[in-house]
Parts: C-alpha cells; sequence; structure tokens
DNA sequence: AAATATAATAAACACTGTTTAGTAAACAAG
DNA sequence: CTTGTTTACTAAACAGTGTTTATTATATTT
C-alpha cells in the first residue's frame, strides 16, 4: 500500500511549491503587498487550494520565519569556530545585524511582526530556543573564560540580545531620523563598539 | 472678516473630532482591526468625510503617533527632577519600558509599526528628536559627573536607549517564549539589571 | 435674488482573507 | 469493467478593506 505514501509526498510538495511561491513574492514585494490570490496566480492555482493545505495567512507566515531561523543558524555557523569566546560573540553580533539589513522581510517575520506567532497556541516558539541556545552557549563560554562575571546566564544572554536587537529594530524600523544623516553611520558604528566595550570592561 | 478664522478653527475641530474618534477605537481594539469605516462610524459621519481632513489613514496613526510622543514626555517631566545623574537614567530605561507595557498600541505606533513614518517624506522626526534629547542630555549630566567616560553622546544614548527598546520590543512582539515561563518574569529583571550594572561599572 | 464656493455623502472601484457549494478525477469494492 | 466513494480542485460568494468620484445640500459672496 505505497498509496498513501506517494499522497503524503505529494502533499508536502504541493505545500512546498505553496511556500515557495510565497516566498519569492514576500521576499521581493514584502508581506503585506502580497495577496493570496497573488500566490495563487504565482504557483497556477486557484486561491482556495492555497487553504487545503495552509490553515492561514498567518500559517504561511509562520512556515516562511521557520525558513528564515535555518538560514539564520546556517549564516551563524562558521563563527561558531572562532576561538577566543568574546570575538565569538561580538561576531555573532555583527552576524544578526547583517543578517537583519540583508533579509530585512525574513527578519521582520522573525523577531518583529506579530502575525507568525499568533498560529502558536502555547508559547514553545523552538526556532527561537534553538538560535537563543547559541547565544546563551558562547555567554557561558565567556564565563567560563573569566572574561564575564558569574551572574544568570539566560539573563546575561536576555541582556546582550536586547542591546543587538533594539539596535537593529530601530534602524530597520526607520526610527534614527534624529541624528544627522551624514553622520549617522559612524554614530552608529560608535555605539555598537561601545556597547561591546562596555560588555568586556563591565560584566 | 472674522469668517476665514472660524472656519479654520472648524476645520481644527474636526481634525479633533475624527482624531479623538480614531484614538478611542484605535487603542481599545488594536490599529489593523479599526476600519476607516469604523472611525466614520464612531463620529457619525461618512468615511469620504474622514478624507477631507486627513490624507490617508497613515497621517490619522501618525498624528496619533505624535500624540503618544505628547503623552510620554510628560510621564518622563517628573523623573527629570531626580538629582542623581545615574539614578535618573536608569529610571527612564524603566518608565520606557512602563509606558510600553501600559500603551502597547501608542508604543507600537511611536516605535515599531512602519506605516506613521511612511507619512513624512523627508527624515526629520521632531517627536523623535525631542525624546531621544531628553536620553542624551541625561547622558551627558552621566559624563559630566564622572560616571561614564568621555565618549560621543549621541552614540553613547543610541547604545543605551538600543538595550532598552530591544529588551521592550522582543517582550511585546512575544520573543520570549524560549524562557520557561516560571521564571521568565526573573530573569527579565535580572536582564535589567545586569544591564544598569554593566553600564555603571564598564562606561 | 442669483451665482459661486464649500462641506458632506452615496456609490463605486479595485482590492483583501476566507468559506461554501459543486465538479472532475482517482481510487476501492463488487 | 462498472459501480460507489473519496480526494483534489475551483468558481463564486461573503463580508469586509482603503480610497476616489460624481452629486447634492448648505453657506457665502456678489
Amino acid at each position: 500500500m505505497g498509496i498513501t505514501e506517494r499522497k503524503e509526498r505529494e502533499r508536502e510538495e504541493m505545500r512546498k511549491l505553496i511556500l515557495d511561491g510565497a516566498q519569492k513574492l514576500f521576499l521581493a514585494n514584502g508581506y503585506d503587498k502580497v495577496s493570496i490570490r497573488n500566490i495563487a496566480d504565482e504557483i497556477e492555482y486557484s486561491p482556495a487550494t492555497i487553504y487545503l493545505y495552509y490553515k492561514d495567512k498567518n500559517e504561511l507566515l509562520y512556515a516562511l520565519h521557520q525558513r528564515g531561523f535555518v538560514k539564520m543558524v546556517q549564516e551563524f555557523q562558521p563563527l561558531l569556530l572562532l576561538t577566543d569566546p568574546f570575538e565569538k560573540l561580538v561576531e555573532m553580533g555583527r552576524a544578526y545585524i547583517r543578517f537583519a539589513v540583508e533579509n530585512p522581510e525574513l527578519f521582520d517575520l522573525m523577531f518583529i511582526m506579530m502575525a507568525p506567532m499568533d498560529t502558536l497556541d502555547k508559547e514553545d516558539w523552538m526556532e527561537g530556543d534553538q538560535a537563543f541556545g547559541l547565544l546563551t552557549q558562547v555567554v557561558q563560554e565567556c564565563i567560563d573564560a573569566g572574561i564575564f562575571q558569574k551572574h544568570n546566564v539566560q539573563a546575561t544572554a536576555m541582556m546582550i540580545w536586547s542591546g543587538i536587537h533594539g539596535y537593529t529594530a530601530l534602524y530597520l524600523r526607520k526610527r534614527l531620523g534624529m541624528l544627522p544623516e551624514c553622520d549617522r553611520e559612524s554614530i552608529m558604528d560608535d555605539a555598537f563598539n561601545l556597547f561591546c566595550e562596555t560588555l568586556r570592561h563591565g560584566l
């Protein structure tokens, strides 16, 4: 009875076809400029068909958010090989910011938009947990190396993530208008380095 | 010729009527659950009338975002009287977080949503500039008091704002799902205090 | 009193996410 | 091979959305 298995495979292929189409349009035009009808046109199916494979638009966004985490964790892999734990931490910060600038729509889905989170009924958020795990590991290494004091690892990681995330989110959401255009970039560079130095000498 | 002045006054009253209606509905139900038609019903005018006073929905959101800043700056006033500059800074951080928790929709409009920013063609953002000015002042006081080193004030302020903003935004956008429910609050408390201590001893 | 300018709206336009009812193809049973 | 049934898909509809246009009623000016 290989027939149910083929059906399952075909279903999975269809889900991928839909998600690929959605990804292409979303990342090119932004979330709120792409409709279910646009996606349906892209993959040459009727809009109603999409609802046979995904509960609603939010579930589609959640699936894309998952792909975003796969991509991000991939991009983090190489710098996990760095030997100096503090350098590793700083480079993770840079990688986070770079990922956001290069993939603003994905970043939005992963860390800013409410919509994809509305699908999880509980509060697990596996993807976030995995990514946060990478950070806590590096923070733990910094503590073990005597670079950071022995505070709660999770609280320390949370504090660092907040700093980098705020920096990134304010930039992406165009909230830097009060910094004079000409030296905005240098001020932001200074702010990043200041954060790193402060962690280095004050934690 | 007091007639043009009355007309101008009536126009301003109508703008207020619309904005009050919009505010009431937006703050109660959230931005994307309130339509122009809802607002029109609330104030007992036709939807088209709203467009005679506001260019589009984004302009309405921008006007509300402005009101948010008035409210926030008001709430900041009392703690600007504190004498210890570092204590002042910490309390400003707490006030920022408190404001966000108590007025999530307003905070959204002010610091997270893209829509209200789309109305400003240039990149001035007066409201943000004024609020950021309050922060830079306090940071300057910390530098003058020898609590902080003599780094660039704007970069220092930006770094601090990033930390507090990231903390707040991650909470509001439900990105703390990886912290165990039971001790999430204490971890976040620790993270805030850790940030303050780190600034205190490392900046 | 007639002509003009202003304020407000009903109705339409071009969309949106989602659901329902119905059809054509694939499969299972006799 | 023909039934009956399940599955995959879609056209059409529902109930909205932001926004514009053509029209009417009122207010102001000549």
